[in-house]
DNA sequence: CTCCTGAATCGGAATGGTTCCAGTTTAGTA
DNA sequence: TACTAAACTGGAACCATTCCGATTCAGGAG
């Protein structure tokens, strides 16, 4: 998943690619994988001091419509967002010591059963893990 | 999970009774299963008109320090509160026509795999699935 | 290249959920 | 009944997010 990619997508959707737009795929590109908006307009700024916090979330929106961006609610209640290319997914494990988000390669989806289909399609779904990462086990004395 | 069963669990801690905490309670006991802070102090008011969101909010972090109550973001934003009885738990099926929630008895934990001990001891989970209810598909028509 | 129009941006104000705080009240105990 | 730590109150503070009116701009047509 590149800027071009991303940059065709938009294209095919008929929106305009102004160069906030492409300072905030830069910087979820290049920047540390979880952001929250506050960190992503400060990325931005650097480039353009004048973005808004308006611009920005109302991009993060287009992007998530786009299944390009996803959000995720961290256990402290952050709300960081991620580049994803489309239907692909992964998960995450919060460490509940330093705040880390360590990838899961596991998804539970292929086991789910229990809900009957008149009852309730399924569209989506959110897997999250919490716990202790390998440093802040060590610091917990367990 | 009655009303004397949590009383029971706070008196064991040496935490005091207060006729505001006992219609918190209540609260959640008698009202629909997932409320927001907000719902929760409107039906704490009709009791006590002076009850504080400080106290509904000091109350129910609380609760869920004891595990006896847990909090769940939903798709729309809101954050709900549900009593619960300690370590059981099931997980929900949030519905993005009407945001109804359906219990799901499916618990995905049983299947995980793939985070190595060294790396990551899990503590806790959370796991949501989005789609559409009966009637909402059915409104939808598909 | 210039003009045009809807899309996008900007800055600041408003919103809304949650938390903080200083002062007051109260549950439980001796 | 008196004491003390816990809990409550009301309102201010906080902070992420959204809204809004005015302005600018990207992309397409001529």
């Amino acid at each position: 998943m590149d800027l071009d990619e991303v940059l065709k997508v938009l294209k095919a959707r008929g929106l305009n690619l102004t160069p906030q737009r492409q300072e905030i795929l830069r910087a979820l590109l290049e920047g540390p994988p979880h952001q929250t908006a506050a960190e992503i307009l400060q990325r931005v700024r650097r480039r353009f001091p004048s973005v808004s916090f308006d611009t920005v979330y109302r991009n993060l929106h287009l992007l998530q419509s786009l299944n390009l961006v996803s959000r995720t609610h961290f256990a402290d209640g952050d709300t960081r967002y991620e580049l994803c290319a489309g239907p692909e997914h992964h998960h995450h494990a919060l460490c509940l010591g330093c705040g880390k988000a360590v990838d899961a390669a596991f998804c539970p989806m292929p086991y789910f059963r229990g809900l009957p289909d008149e009852e309730f399609t399924v569209t989506g779904h959110s897997f999250k893990l919490f716990g202790y990462c390998g440093n802040c086990r060590r610091g917990r004395g367990e």
